[in-house]
RNA sequence: GCGGGUGUAGCUCAGUUGGUUAGAGCGCCAGAUUGUGAUUCUGGAUGUCGUGGGUUCAAGUCCCAUCACUCGCCCCA
């Protein structure tokens, strides 16, 4: 055994930190239901093909973050760093393509090899919703109102910024890019070390530039808005008219770019100020190419995902689990009743705890710990009455209740 | 992959220019209270000082390496 230390980037989620996880899950479950998503999952793993071909060999996530390797028979298969392709192999596998369109939520494990942050780990989880087959802007104003409307679910849009930007059609990204190259390598002496290598891999990107130096040339670079075809212009104006329609408030932000080659159209992403360099917390856009990349027929998708352990830090406050009723043999002679009484109210629905061991304030004690709302004391004195003591850990206040009054008594307490 | 910071008890941390048996609070255990927890009082246990080397009469303290965490860059959820 090389350590006790879980492999770099991965954590346990002990019972309080799962629960927040659980929480962010069903409670954006919930809502994605509402919106008539329903659930679906896909393997972990996928051959490393179904990456490489929808990601694009020069994106960070294939050049240097996946986890793969070859299989006992050979296969190259990959740790999946995201979802959205995995849906649409699933779609393809199974003729999805005959009940278009498809609106699905998931919630589970990615993988990235990347260095740890906060709000950035190796095996870290995401929800994600993806809507299939639709190619009009409706349907990319279901997607980021849905997104909305699960982050104001748990209580931290307030807290977030929609950001939003057009990345047109092939057509327009085409011509574009095309005139963004020409500009950046006219001054490619005065760009910064990075945003040369992003001429290289995705000129776009250097929009997004940190660099001083770089901000400056980009402030004088060509806009996208002028190499929109008619067409593209009006998804967006329609997607922006849709989302004022529906309430969601957001912010164009024409240097928005997307560092995975399938996205058109749409792109958005919520961030935050409160999780550091990590600011990004929810994300998506629209990818009618990707499906045709994997080698089916043209399909458009749109769709978004969010990680869980960046929306778990930002929710306040998780609900606390039921408080159980706590059943105290006193003497062994009560312990066989105690058993029975456990069962019999866990049958009725009554979460209930059994001590394993101790004499009465020791497990009193254990009641108190594991959050107990009431205690049935159960002692000989109160056995041979066909009674047992119920008290209140609340408040202290207790009083013997017979036996067969024991849940109306209890459900008091609910 | 690149650059900075940190690593001492279950948790949060203190530990002087290197000097003898490494401390506090919280938590934990026990007793006060053999049928009453939470509150109170009294007592107790706890540590490969992240790991491995080195310097030194002597290392938690200095040096090197390594691992992990953390902040930023790249990129992303």
């Amino acid at each position: 055994m090389k350590s006790l230390q879980p492999v770099r980037g991965t954590h346990d989620l002990l019972p309080d930190a799962f629960r927040r996880h659980r929480h962010v899950v069903d409670r954006a479950k919930a809502v994605a239901e509402s919106y008539g998503y329903q659930q679906m999952a896909t393997p972990i793993f996928e051959f490393t093909e179904v990456f490489k071909r929808t990601l694009g060999d020069t994106s960070d996530v294939v050049s240097k973050e996946m986890y793969s390797f070859a299989d006992r028979g050979g296969e190259e298969v990959t740790l999946r760093p995201e979802n959205t392709a995995g849906v649409c192999r699933a779609v393809m596998s199974n003729g999805l393509r005959q009940s278009l369109p498809a609106k699905f939520f998931y919630d589970g494990p990615m993988f990235r090899y990347e260095r740890p942050q906060k709000g950035r780990q190796r095996q870290f989880h995401q929800i994600g919703v993806e809507l299939i087959g639709v190619e009009g802007p409706l349907g990319d104003v279901e997607v980021i109102a849905l997104g909305a409307h699960i982050l104001d679910g748990l209580g931290i849009l307030s807290r977030t910024k929609l950001e939003l930007n057009t990345l047109g059609d092939q057509e327009s990204r085409a011509a574009y890019r095309a005139v963004l190259v020409d500009y950046f390598t006219a001054r490619r002496s005065e760009l910064s070390e990075d945003s040369r290598n992003r001429l290289e891999r995705n000129p776009l990107r250097i929009l997004d530039s940190k660099d001083e130096g770089d901000r400056r040339l980009v402030a004088g670079a060509p806009s996208f808005q002028e190499y929109l075809t008619p067409a593209a212009r009006a998804f967006f104006a329609a997607v922006t008219s849709g989302l004022e329609a529906v309430g969601v408030g957001f912010e164009v932000n024409p240097r928005l770019v997307r560092g995975l080659d399938y996205y058109c159209h749409s792109a958005f992403e919520f961030t935050t100020t409160e999780l550091g360099a990590q600011g990004t917390v929810l994300a998506g856009g629209r990818y009618d190419g990707l499906i045709e990349m994997m080698g089916g027929p043209s399909t458009p998708g749109v769709g978004w995902a969010a990680g869980i352990e960046r929306l778990a830090m930002m929710v306040a406050d998780v609900p606390s689990p039921a408080r159980p009723v706590a059943i105290v043999p006193v003497g062994a002679e009560a312990e066989l009743h105690a058993l029975r009484l456990t069962q019999e109210l866990r049958r009725s629905g009554f979460p209930a705890d059994l001590g394993y061991s101790g004499n009465l304030g020791r497990r009193l004690k254990r009641a108190d710990r594991i959050g107990a709302r009431v205690a049935v004391i159960l002692g000989e004195d109160e056995l041979a009455r066909g009674a047992a003591m119920v008290r209140d850990l609340d408040t202290g206040d207790q009083s013997e209740v017979a036996l067969e009054a024991l849940q109306d008594r209890l459900a008091q307490f609910r």
